[in-house]
DNA sequence: CTCTGATGCAAGTGCTCACTTGCATCAGCG
DNA sequence: CGCTGATGCAAGTGAGCACTTGCATCAGAG
């Protein structure tokens, strides 16, 4: 029998209170309490706290993987559908990404889960170097021309975390493309 | 008599560890093998984690504070004096303090160490105001003046850290200043 | 209605960690 | 040499937390 609390609403309650308190303060119980089951349900269900967090991100962060298998003959294409997938990523969980992102550093729990978004990077090089090699980017290691891609959309993301009162606007895909292919393509 | 293990040699085993580990996951277990003494020697000289923490921050960040109080005619001079301040700070203590403030919003023991220094940061503040009132600088909030200011400084420790092999010189206190008054001198 | 599987609750286990205590040692000062 | 104050070491205390266990309950499938 299918659980009275859905899997994705306890998800929903990890990354939330993650979020605010960091996966290490973030004790089970009060992720229990903020999906509104009971602890031990919380561990019959998911097994250990690691695992926990590893499903909620899989669920979260990779679940929706991008259609990068095969990259096409469109730059612009390629590039706008990681720049959406990253500009969704920020926009609806930023704070988590964030959050884990500074404690993988520390936390080897942290860095574990996070290996498997970090695969993702790697069909993102792929695609990159596809590009790059039929001459439509310029030539540097693939992980910065992704890092002058993405950066944007984190730094976005990050200055609304330390300074409230800008209500930016949500970041446009296909602009952040058109800008970055200006300054990436070969002269 | 004094200590074998002087007083600034522990507050630099401290800083090291919570550049590596981070303020919670530093044990004081691990700080004391840092600084080369027992556990026990390091509670009966600090008191207490946190207080060890306040201290060393206390005489490292806050201790050799700005000539501030009076601030001057000339606005280059007074900013200098400031951004020669955090420059020097993210140069030698960069991985600590970005640390440091990222776990302040987690951990209210860090939080309230970090209220010290951020004290420093009004007294800043009313320089700025001073200067703006003069007609010297462009108005808006202080803290965004500041940030504007000091922000580069922060960047560049902060990239440093995600991408290694950037050799970046030693920022010019007297280059970020020009640049800044260029952008921040009322037209 | 009955059986089953998921849930809640109370209690407990084991580990880590900040912090303590008691005692032996050692360096300098008179 | 004898005193003092700082240190080291072994052991322990108490709290927080991930995770477990046993038992009662309850909702849905047959």
């Amino acid at each position: 029998m299918a659980s009275r609390v859905t899997d994705q609403a306890v998800y929903d309650a990890v990354l939330k209170v993650i979020a605010d308190q960091g996966y290490e303060r973030a004790t089970t119980r009060a992720i229990a309490d903020a999906a509104g089951i009971n602890e031990v349900t919380l561990f019959r269900r998911f097994t250990s706290k690691e695992n926990l967090l590893r499903q909620a991100v899989r669920s979260n962060f990779v679940g929706f993987a991008l259609d990068l298998d095969a990259p096409g003959d469109d730059v612009a294409a390629d590039l706008l559908t990681i720049v959406s997938y990253y500009a969704r990523l920020y926009e609806t969980r930023g704070g988590v990404v964030l959050t884990l992102m500074r404690e993988a550093k520390f936390s080897p729990d942290v860095a574990a889960v996070l290996a498997e978004p970090e695969a993702l990077l790697e069909k993102v090089d792929e695609v990159i170097l596809h590009h790059q090699r039929r001459g439509a980017l310029v030539t540097e290691p693939p992980r910065h021309t992704f890092f002058a891609l993405v950066g944007p959309l984190m730094m976005r993301s990050f200055a609304r975390r330390v300074d409230q009162r800008a209500t930016q606007a949500p970041a446009d895909p296909e602009a952040v493309v058109r800008r970055f292919l200006d300054g990436h393509r070969p002269g």
